[in-house]
DNA sequence: GTTAATGCAAAAACTTTGCAAACCT
DNA sequence: AGGTTTGCAAAGTTTTTGCATTAAC
C-alpha cells in the first residue's frame, strides 16, 4: 500500500493520466523523466534538466506537473535541506534519507533499517510510518561523528 | 552533546548572548518566549504571537532574532509541513516529531522509541543522527494507519 | 471540434538586505 | 559615547495564478 506498482513505459503513463482525464504531453513526459533520472531534484533543477535534454519548458509548467505527478503517485517529495522540496520517482523502491549537515551529502538507507523502529512507533503510538518521506539528518562518518 | 543546558532566566539569555558581544533586547526577549510558548512556529506565527502580546516586533527582527537564536542553540528548526520551517525551543529536551498527512497533528515522541534505530544507522552507515531534527511522516491512530 | 495544458506575464508569498535612527551597555 | 539592533522600505527568491493561445484527444 505504501509501495506502488509503477508505470515504466509511455503507454503506461497515458492510461494513467488518461483514466482521471488528463493529457499526455511531451513536457509531462520530459519532467517525469528528469525526475527520473536526477534522483532528488528541486523544480528549479528539473527546469534546468529538461532544458539541456533541448526541449523548452516554462516554470509554471514544471510546478503544475510535479504537482500532478505527486497526485498520480509517480513522483514524491521530501525536504532534504532548508530551501526547496526535493522531488523524486516512486519507481525506485522507497528509501530512507540520511542527510548530512556537514558536507550536505544524502545517502539513500534500506528500509530494512529502520523496521524495528517503524514496529515501535506503530505499538507505542499507533503511529503508521511513510518510510518513504523519512529524512534523517546528522552526521556522516566522513564528517566525523 | 545533543542536548543544551537551557537558561531559564532573564539574566541567563543575557549572559549567553553577551559572550558573544550581543545584546539583550526586549524584542529578542519577546521572541524567544513566543517560540518557547509556541511548541512549533513559523517566523510568521511567532510574528503573531509576540503581536498578541501586545508589544510590536518587526517581522525582519522576527527572522533575524529566529536566527540569533538558533546560533546560540536557544531554538531550533524543522520541516513539519510543506510551507515554512517551524522553530521550536531546545529548553525542552530533544524529541521525535509524528506529522500526521492525514490532520496535520504533531506528537512528540521520546527519543528512546529511535535508539536502536540510531544504533543501527551508526552501525551500518557510520550516521550519527540528530535525534533532535527527526521528523517522522506518515498517519495518526485516530486517521487510521 | 472540445476541452485540457502551455506559455507568458503579473501577482503573491516568503525571506533577505541596506541604511538611518534608536537603543543597550 | 560607541557599537549593536531595530524598523522601514526596497529588492531577491520562490511559487502561484489568470488568461489567451496551442495542442491532445
Amino acid at each position: 500500500m505504501a509501495t506502488h506498482a509503477q508505470p515504466s513505459s509511455r503507454q503506461d503513463w497515458r492510461t494513467l493520466l488518461r483514466a482521471k482525464g488528463y493529457r499526455l504531453t511531451p513536457q509531462r513526459e520530459l519532467v517525469l523523466r528528469a525526475v527520473d533520472r536526477l534522483g532528488h531534484a528541486t523544480p528549479d533543477e528539473v527546469l534546468a534538466a529538461v532544458h539541456q535534454e533541448s526541449e523548452a519548458v516554462n516554470i509554471s509548467t514544471v510546478y503544475r506537473t510535479l504537482e500532478l505527478l505527486e497526485e498520480l503517485g509517480l513522483v514524491r517529495h521530501a525536504h532534504l535541506h532548508d530551501r526547496a522540496p526535493t522531488y523524486h520517482t516512486t519507481a525506485t523502491p522507497a528509501h530512507v534519507h540520511l542527510v548530512c549537515r556537514g558536507c550536505g551529502s544524502v545517502v539513500e538507507a534500506d528500509p530494512k533499517v529502520v523496521e524495528e523502529f517503524t514496529d515501535r512507533l506503530r505499538d507505542t503510538h499507533g503511529f503508521g510510518t511513510d518510510v518513504g518521506h523519512l529524512t534523517v539528518f546528522g552526521t556522516c562518518a566522513s564528517c566525523g561523528a
